[in-house]
This record gives structure tokens, sequence and C-alpha cells, in this order.
DNA sequence: TTGACGCATGCCGATATGGGCATATGATTG
DNA sequence: CAATCATATGCCCATATCGGCATGCGTCAA
């Protein structure tokens, strides 16, 4: 084995900076190829490559408008990422107080104790 | 280029599976990496790899203990993440006939098709 | 100190990524 | 049909990843 599976995970999808930028770019609205690439600033065939892999995940839809092919968002695949970070909510509101305890502990660190 | 950066972004982070098992395991309090290695069904080596990245983007914290390092959670990195795929919420949740919300906007016209 | 234990690191191999570039494929128009 | 525009693909390169394995380093016990 060398590498995990990366299409095929929306998770590993939107790791890729670029491909966020366009998920949220596709929040205003359909578009096409060549706008997307010029607005974020990515050659045409790049641009491409991501929405393919954009589209394997199920996270984009394209459809034919005469020759322009129209990318438009379809954000459902991205739930689990919420619910899944949605998971560590109550964590990320202790885990200075948390943290804060292990440090105590560990400063005055007391064998017989903890 | 290559490949973009991955150990400075969660996102990245946290697109490895096993690593989001590490991190979902970790909610019930601080572990040795030998008993994660174990519970989670990984080398020793392997897990001590996963947690470097963990720790490199802040998902993590470790504090020795005795001979044993103890990894924690620390899942306030998490937090953009949640926002982040939050900012899509509305559209998961609208009708996805309407592949544009923008129209929507701006013509109030309902869908022409189900 | 020596030995045992726990964990981190280094190295290798296989792989797949992202970017650049050229070109193939598709669709529209004349 | 030919020419043209829009997009997708193929290919190559440089690189970073994950996994396995062996080993280094630090800590504790005897």
């Amino acid at each position: 084995m060398a590498r995990a599976a990366t299409t095929s995970d929306v998770f590993n999808a939107i790791a890729e900076p670029q491909r966020r930028d366009i998920l949220v770019l596709l929040r205003a609205g359909e578009r096409p190829v060549t706008e997307l690439a010029r607005e974020l600033g990515m050659t045409q065939p790049g641009a491409s490559k991501h929405l393919r892999v954009l589209r394997e995940v199920g996270l984009v839809r394209d459809r034919k408008a005469g020759k322009q092919r129209l990318y438009g968002l379809d954000a459902r695949g991205l739930r689990p990422v919420h619910e899944w970070s949605g998971g560590f909510e109550q964590f990320w509101n202790e885990s200075f107080d948390r943290l804060d305890a292990y440090v105590q502990d560990l400063k005055q660190a007391r064998p017989e104790e903890s």
C-alpha cells in the first residue's frame, strides 16, 4: 500500500484549498469552467481536474448548456463533514481548561496524586 | 510543484481516515501511543506518525507520563472545519431541483422542473 | 551501568497527487 | 463539411504521502 484513496472521499476532496475555493465560489451560482478558472486564477485544465474530483465525490453537478458546461454546487456531501466536526464541539470549548488542568498536574507533579 | 502542503493544514490532516479515527478515540480521553495503535489495529510507528501530523496541526497535545507519552485531544482546530462546512448548510437543506441559488435570489421564480 | 520498555525517526518502496502543456473530444456555427 | 469555441484528457515531472521495517533515543528499574 502507499496512499489511501482520495477521489472517493469527501474529506479528501476538500483537503485541497483550490477545491474549497471552487465550492465557495459556486455558492453564488452555476459557472462554466472557464469562468471558474479565470476567477480563481488557475488554468482551464487545472480547473477541469479539480472539478472532476468534486464531481466524483458528488459535491458538484454539471449540466450542458450549449457549448458550455455549467457546474453547480451540490453541498449535501458536506453534511457529513459538518456533522463529524460537530461531534467535537463540546471539546473545543473545554480544551483550554482541560489542557490547563493537565499542565497543572504536570507542573505540580505529585506522584501520590492523580 | 507537485502537492500542496499537508502538515500545516487541518483539512488535510483530517483527510486521512485513520487520523479521524484517532481523534474520535481521543474524545474518550488521553491515551498512550501503544494503546491507540492496538485499538485501531495499526503499528506503533504508524500511530506515531499520524499523531505527529495531528500534533503539528495542533489537533492533539502530548505530555510525558513516566515512560509513556499520553496524547490528548485539542479540538479547537476543528472549529474552522465546522464553520466552513456550516457555510453550506443552507444549500443542503434547500431543494436541489434548483441548482442556482443565485437565480433564486435574483428573480424569486419557482423552478421549472422537480 | 545494564537491560527492558515506550515511543520517535530514518529509510525504502509503491503510488498518486497537482501543475504545466499539448491535444483529443464535443458542440455550435457558417 | 470545415472552422471555432469550450472542456476534458493524456503525459510528464517533481514531490509528498502512507506503510513496513529497523533502529535510535529517552526513561525507569534492578
